[in-house]
DNA sequence: GCGACAG
DNA sequence: ATCTTGTCGC
């Protein structure tokens, strides 16, 4: 398989952005019904450099862990927003290969096409496995118009003349998540599965998991 | 030129 | 991202 997340230099990595970009599809599949979501989370060394990457499977009707993994890995690619994805991508599919069973669905911690080349973390990797995939961020990269109070409500995330995505509102009187489309799937579908994996907290099960997951694992690397 | 800027 | 305990409040 050619290499289609590494980048010698951020010129090279923001060309390889551009070149992927237009082959993000942001409509589902045929059919599309997954039974499950896998949320996907790195954990940070302070070295910086050392990396733990963690992905949960979770089933969308219980609420239940299904299958876990995770990588410890090096990043030697640096944190600048924008080129996000060529710091967690290589470990993070690395976890993925370690999945006992394949994903339906991804959950990414970060933005999809809510990004200024319309790539982001959630879309490369969803153009790099040729999963449908769901960016869900903490903070926005564009400007918004808070959503309305209650749970589920949205507003536009735009960035320039486009709508890239949205603020959705999981709890009330919470914060709101930035959800963007990655890969395979439309935005109003996007939310639904957002709102369905946040029942209980701000953020997406899926996420919180992976997120637990990336610190034991890295920790249990590090007191080794 | 200046500020903003996912994790 | 990470450094970090208890504490106020529903």
């Amino acid at each position: 398989m050619v290499d289609l997340f590494s980048a010698a230099s951020t010129e090279d990595a923001v060309r390889l952005q551009m070149r992927l970009a237009p082959l993000v599809e942001r409509v589902p599949p045929p059919g599309f019904a997954p039974t499950t979501a896998t949320g996907l989370d790195v954990a940070y060394a302070e070295d910086s450099t050392t990396v733990a990457a963690a992905v949960v499977t979770v089933d969308l009707a219980s609420g239940a862990e299904v299958v876990s993994a995770s990588a410890v890995g090096v990043s030697d690619f640096p944190y600048v927003p924008g080129l996000f994805a060529f710091r967690e991508l290589p470990t993070l599919l690395a976890a993925l290969d370690r999945l006992a069973d394949p994903p339906q669905l991804l959950v990414a911690d970060g933005n999809g096409i809510a990004h200024p080349r319309r790539f982001g973390l959630a879309s490369h990797l969803g153009v790099v496995t040729g999963l449908p995939s769901i960016g869900v961020a903490k903070t926005p990269l564009g400007r918004y118009q808070p959503p309305a109070d209650d749970r589920g409500a949205t507003s536009p995330l735009i960035d320039g003349d486009d709508e890239v995505g949205v603020a959705l509102r999981t709890q009330r009187g919470v914060k709101p998540v930035f959800v963007s489309v990655g890969h395979r799937i439309d935005l109003p579908t996007a939310c639904r599965y957002v709102l369905r994996l946040a029942r209980r907290y701000r953020l997406p099960e899926t996420t919180r998991l992976a997120d637990q997951l990336s610190r034991r694992a890295l920790r249990s690397s590090r007191d080794r």
